[in-house]
DNA sequence: CGCCATTGGTCAAATAAAGTCAAATTTCAA
DNA sequence: TTGAAATTTGACTTTATTTGACCAATGGCG
């Protein structure tokens, strides 16, 4: 097996140890593997580039580190579906209950949620008679879900 | 972790603990953690420099010290001042150029920006007839923009 | 008033990482 | 077998941190 598939693997190893992020450093590494540091570059660049899923951070200098984040590959698909979940109209605890699953599952940033709980509580659409309440509910709903996925 | 970010956390834990003003003595600090003085000038240029929102004083000499305050009111108060700028009702035009203003202004991110939009825009309140589509969006503004308040 | 001990400030050198890029090498499929 | 693609390596670059020598202000004391 080629150096750089063995390195993969135990950089993934990382991953599952400690649920999605690893944290690492690269002339670490490269010692562990007995190869020169770039290589380590080689790995990441080819096998947990951002198209393939994973998010990448760094550092340099004294205490530097190189973190990578597998970022939830069904976010966008859990965010679509929710989008097609929700129907002509939605009330306000069935809105909240569809935000805090995408919490939970990491689907949405703690802001994110927090702004949508913000957007479809009763408090924001009090001046909204129902049932045009829920409908604009809705479609509030619908419309903050695709602006992130469309952003994302 | 490199020493200058556990410098960091323990001034932002000072931070915490007095609400917003931290009072050093330089050597001390070194003191703590075993480094040259000037690593501590180091953190605090590096990590509380005022365009980071902090404000730096200090007094040489017996007794001198170093003060870190920080200070939220730029962007906090920017965004108050839009929420009681904006009265009973608001067309989705001016709801825009608020919200271009305040991400110009650093005061909110691209993505919250981008969410103020879509949450205020005619499309997203389509089913409500006017007037109350713009009494409704004015809520949802203010609304929008307390909860990123609320959470800064 | 004028010294001087006590602080904090500045700056540049030394050190510690990580990034880039292209040449050299190996692997693999046609 | 051979040529393209993948891998490996290392020289050079960029960025961040750490340290230390020297400078500047402040307050107390004779």
């Amino acid at each position: 097996m080629a150096l750089s598939d063995e390195i993969t693997l135990f950089i993934r190893e990382l991953l599952q140890q400690s649920d999605g992020v690893a944290e690492l450093q690269r002339s670490d590494l490269a010692g562990r593997f007995h190869c020169a540091p770039s290589q380590i570059n080689y790995v990441i660049s080819t096998r947990f580039a951002p198209e393939q899923g994973y998010l990448i951070e760094s550092r340099r200098g004294g205490g530097g580190y190189i973190r990578i984040t597998r970022i939830q590959a069904s976010t966008r698909s859990l965010l679509m579906h929710a989008v097609n979940s929700v129907g002509q109209h939605i009330d306000a605890r069935s809105a909240a209950a569809f935000t805090a699953n995408l919490l939970h599952a990491d689907a949405l940033s703690g802001e994110q949620a927090s702004l949508l709980l913000a957007v479809t509580s009763d408090n924001a659409l009090r001046p909204v008679p129902q049932p045009l309440r829920d409908i604009t509910r809705a479609n509030l709903f619908k419309h903050v879900l695709l602006t992130i996925i469309e952003r994302s």
